[in-house]
DNA sequence: GCTTGCCCTAGAGTTCACTTCATAGTTTAT
DNA sequence: ATAAACTATGAAGTGAACTCTAGGGCAAGC
């Protein structure tokens, strides 16, 4: 498949793509160049970039990915390793998540009182004064 | 409080705060002036960068949490805009979370490869081939 | 055969969130 | 009184991850 196919498919840019393979994130397993050195791309690259847009979503760099993605292709690192970056990540991850869900705590007061302003503006005014009595940081 | 000891506080430089001051993230309810022009913040201040920290530990850019913060602060939106701007942000928060437990789904198989490879190479083996046989992206 | 459209490369430009620098005024300790 | 330490400003620099441009090669339709 060409690059277009390719960017449409992952819903990305064909410039993007290419950054990517610049970066070292494709090999030659999922781009290869035809006669007329016009990119050619695997479905394991539909793959690849699947998994890159995953771990990108939790906030792997670019640079980070690459290094997983290479020792995962190549074994360059002991298993060992492996397991400690995996529960390195596992650690970065839940405490993200915790963040979530604390932000989503700050939000459903915020909402919780916007709603309460549109129906009973004088109520509204009681909640904002017991959440400032109680609420330090 | 000066700007060093803020900062201490807050664990940011001085250039990220005068940075953030800059950029519309704080204004004189938390930072005035002394005689000498130096800035002297307020505990206000305090809140506010822990606000800051909190929004942007979810993603939120400065640009956005400006319009936020200063939204909030000055009533510039409607109440039913501000709604509708938390429930866009809890979904945002909500859907995120979702890719992380993907992402720790994701995580928690390879280490349960990874750890079964160290005790049962052949057992781990045979562990690639169902997977292989049943996942698709 | 010519236009239109997709492909190539190398490199410059952009945005974000800082970070560093150059230069200078102020305060504090010795 | 002078040095060290803190403050100020404006502007330039950095790194990550794109994004775009210039200048060119191939390919498909009319």
């Amino acid at each position: 498949m060409k690059i277009q196919e390719l960017a449409d498919r992952m819903g990305l840019t064909i410039h993007t793509i290419r950054y990517y393979e610049k970066e070292g994130l494709l090999d030659d397993r999922h781009v290869r160049r035809e006669s007329n050195n016009y990119r050619n791309y695997s479905e394991e690259a539909v793959e690849r970039l699947k998994l890159v847009k995953k771990f990108q979503s939790i906030g792997c760099s670019l640079a980070e990915l690459k290094g997983v993605l290479q020792d995962l292709d190549n074994n360059a690192r002991t298993n060992q390793q492996i397991i400690d970056w995996i529960r390195g990540k596992k650690k970065e991850i839940e405490s993200k998540k915790e963040e979530y869900d604390q932000m989503l705590d700050i939000l459903n007061k915020m909402l919780e009182y916007r709603t309460l302003l549109m129906e009973d503006p004088i109520k509204a005014q009681e909640m904002l004064k017991t959440w400032h009595a109680g609420s330090s940081d």
